[in-house]
DNA sequence: CAGATTAATATGTGCATGCATAAAAACATT
DNA sequence: AATGTTTTTATGCATGCACATATTAATCTG
């Protein structure tokens, strides 16, 4: 049936979209292309080419020149996280926000994160711990090294009242970064300052960000117990 | 300075990005309008938007009609995620996938599961548990309830070789999805299975689908402790 | 017939243009 | 001054066209 109107790339994403989650277009078969579809949706191409680019870049069909197009055999489904500072995730949520900074030191850190960071392991650099607090309750604790050669500023902030993250959002350039999920036990210190048992599992995020060759910070946040990141498919 | 060229939208997307990066353009800060970029750039006016749009769904970007264009305060990192087909995923690392079956029961769902597939508590459903391993090392425990009134097809399915999930992929139409990471303390059975301490910290992946309104699967992945999921920022 | 060359084809992208839409700013009205 | 209306403006998007590029299919050649 040639279907009535398919004015704007979105209604023909929708429409595409369902032929997939109906399995009209099965996985890992071919579709029309797009000069076809555009017929068929009487649209023009480049609004075909949209809707698909759109599809593919989310994982739901595999694109190849001349090849054609075919419905991902394999849905990867690409969870995207948004990764916003805490403060804005607690007070969203209409909680009250507040900081409280742990530790501020100069020193050598551990072997791993010299390496992970890529400097000689002797190198001094700043080290910040400090708990991000909702409605008083410890949210999530926060520990990161500041590589001083690439942000010499860092060493004249407290980051007493202001969080570490959002003083290096404005001030430290940066043109890359890494960013890993993974799930750990409370140590002792740890279950102290997030008032947890010690052993208790918390999901962990490391984040390490680069200057070009040069490693800006890397932290790890350490959430509270029953703490989940949640998205749509 | 006039740059040179920017012919195709990447190397716009790239310029601009750099200057965002650099702090040539600052957090929260408004950014030329796309016409005059256009000029500057010497490009089309399409160009230019095609990368800004493509900024602003990485993040990097606010933009609002008529409002105008600035770099976000607040760069929402959007970290995306892809979950692979398990056997993909490791077979992707070279190493030997294998599957086994540890449960295949038809039973009543425990309340908040029920609760959270939207069915009635007494609903009979499918479950499934099983281990997928990698160069025969425990890699996840996958634990599933089916619909059995959206997919009546997987009763005649024993599932011993193959898993669920692919089996679901290949029959069951969907048309939406939550997935939510957490951290669990392993439990006694499942540090069994996944030959690990009991109260091990592990890296918890749920996911529900639905088929409008009906729910068809909700199933938990428990990884092996160590696993990680990482991505690039 | 194997291997290299060429043609055909689907997607990828750029451009110019025009109109749509949201929202701010200017203006008018009570 | 508060409120409603119009204008202006930046982004959003559809279209038609041309050309680029990656690949497959067809064809040629030794």
């Amino acid at each position: 049936m040639n279907s009535p109107a398919f004015r704007d790339w979105q209604s023909v994403q929708d429409e595409v979209l369902r032929r997939i989650r109906t399995r009209m277009w099965e996985p890992g078969a071919m579709i029309p292309n797009e000069a076809d579809l555009a017929v068929e949706f009487g649209c023009a191409r480049s609004t075909v080419n949209r809707a698909l680019r759109s599809l593919a870049e989310a994982g739901w069909l595999d694109r190849r020149r001349k090849a054609g197009t075919r419905v991902a055999a394999q849905p990867i489904a690409k969870a995207t996280l948004s990764i916003a500072v805490i403060r804005h995730e607690i007070e969203e949520r209409g909680q009250k926000y507040s900081y409280q900074r742990v530790a501020r030191t100069l020193s050598v850190p551990p072997l791993d994160v010299s390496a992970a960071m890529r400097m000689p392991a002797e190198t001094v650099m700043l080290y910040i711990r400090a708990l991000h607090l909702a409605d008083d309750m410890p949210y999530a604790l926060e520990s990161r090294w500041i590589n001083l050669q690439v942000v010499p500023g860092a060493q004249d902030e407290p980051f007493q009242n202001l969080s570490a993250n959002e003083w290096l959002l404005r001030h430290a350039p940066y043109s890359d970064g890494e960013i890993a999920f993974s799930a750990v036990n409370a140590g002792e210190d740890e279950a102290e300052l997030l008032a947890c048992p010690e052993g208790a599992a918390l999901f962990a995020v490391d984040r390490l960000t680069w200057d070009g060759d040069a490693s800006v910070t890397k932290v790890r946040l350490l959430f509270a117990p029953g703490h989940q990141m949640r998205t749509k498919l």
